[in-house]
DNA sequence: CGGTTCGCTAACAGTCCGATAACACCCACG
DNA sequence: CGTGGGTGTTATCGGACTGTTAGCGAACCG
């Protein structure tokens, strides 16, 4: 499960260094050299792990640091021109976990470092969420019900990992499309609602009265968290 | 019977909440808060897990980590502070399991990533592991189903204890590539589902239902915990 | 209350994926 | 030089999954 990696950056000599060491060791590196852009790529990439430029064009990193915490615990690790000890401090409170100092002599510490960011995620525990009564293992892709295991399909799963990571968020039938599905544009999102439909019969108590996965009516579905 | 843990640790208020929070879960925690005197409570105490701060008076955490580490094999986890990742890396090449980044918001995470070290400590991971009804030991290369010994290829025993040792987990077929065979970039992965199907024909009871490898659709393989 | 929009459901066809068998290659060993 | 076990490659088959469509019913709006 090759890890993606999403480097926000816009120097491009650094980025395609950064690309090729990374890719090196197995990481499935996206990138992203625009500050206005980076939540947008973020939201489409859904990274594991996310290098973080300070300065960039556009818009300020430990701007962007902030935006993607309120939507994710996603590990960020930032990278730094100077050793000024109050950026890194800024960033780190802004919700950066880690941070590199630039120029990186070689890219070992880089790899280093995310590979134990990673690893902090890694832990099963951390990785189980529960909604309602159902607990999701990420990791080991299976959906419980106390004792009893339900089975899903992996675009099944994919979509319920979706909505349950953001409870009461409700998610558009065309941003599902891009999260779930990597549609770019969608024409018909009907799509959706037969996904929806097959999922709740697989793990709503009565699929009739859904209380999971539940419709907002003229915007989309939201994930309730009773 | 109750997991004795040691908690090396200097704060005494933060030594208390956590002590706290592990009786409340049914272990035992023994504590230190001296740097110099741990490997004598170490060894007095013989815990079956380490809690260990890396800020101590008197001696380095990262010293103790290596220390316990050459007279014993016994799970450590380590609490660092958040600015300290580079202590990390070195922590965590100095032997430690896991880490957990202080300061601690509630101690549910605390007390999962202990459960998690000491499960895997649970089956004797040391040499033998443990699935359904087999027993593989991994330093004598061999797998007996009772008294009746089978015999794997190298690749057909790499590729059971890999997906043995977290029977939890999914292995992609890239991770798989990567793992036991230790291909770089694989374009094709059906080779595992060949060395899969091998694999069950000699371990499973009955190969067409399989209970010890199991195939999740569209994701990959992983081991049955039953 | 009627019309309209929207979501739910069922059915169907095409596609994708994994299991399996058969074959080819490599290399250690006699 | 031949043999045989181990390994990698490829083709085929069957079934699971997915996307599409159409009909129905419920919710919304005037």
């Amino acid at each position: 499960m090759a890890h993606r990696i999403l480097v926000i950056e816009d120097d491009p000599a650094i980025a395609e260094i950064t690309g090729i060491a990374l890719r090196a060791e197995g990481f499935e590196p996206s990138f992203c050299s625009d500050g206005l852009a980076a939540m947008d790529v973020f939201r489409r990439v859904q990274p594991d792990l996310v290098l973080l430029d300070l300065m960039l064009p556009g818009r300020d990193g430990i701007d962007i640091c902030r935006s993607i915490r309120q939507e994710s615990g996603v590990p960020i690790v930032m990278l730094t021109a100077r050793s000024d000890s109050q950026d890194v401090v800024t960033g780190l409170e802004s919700g950066a976990d880690d941070y590199i100092i630039k120029p990186l002599k070689n890219n070992k510490e880089l790899i280093a470092r995310v590979r134990a960011r990673l690893r902090t995620v890694e832990s099963p525990s951390s990785q189980e969420i529960t909604i309602g009564d159902l607990v999701i293992d990420v990791a080991g892709h299976t959906v419980r019900r106390g004792d009893v295991e339900i089975s899903l399909t992996v675009l099944e799963f994919k979509l319920l990992v979706t909505l349950a990571r953001r409870p009461w968020q409700v998610f558009t039938r065309e941003v599902l499309l891009q999260d779930v599905w990597e549609y770019r544009h969608a024409a018909d999102t009907r799509l959706v609602n037969v996904h929806v439909q097959r999922l709740r019969a697989k793990i709503e108590l009565d699929p009739e009265r859904p209380e999971i996965v539940l419709t907002v009516r003229g915007v989309g579905y939201k994930a309730g968290s009773v």
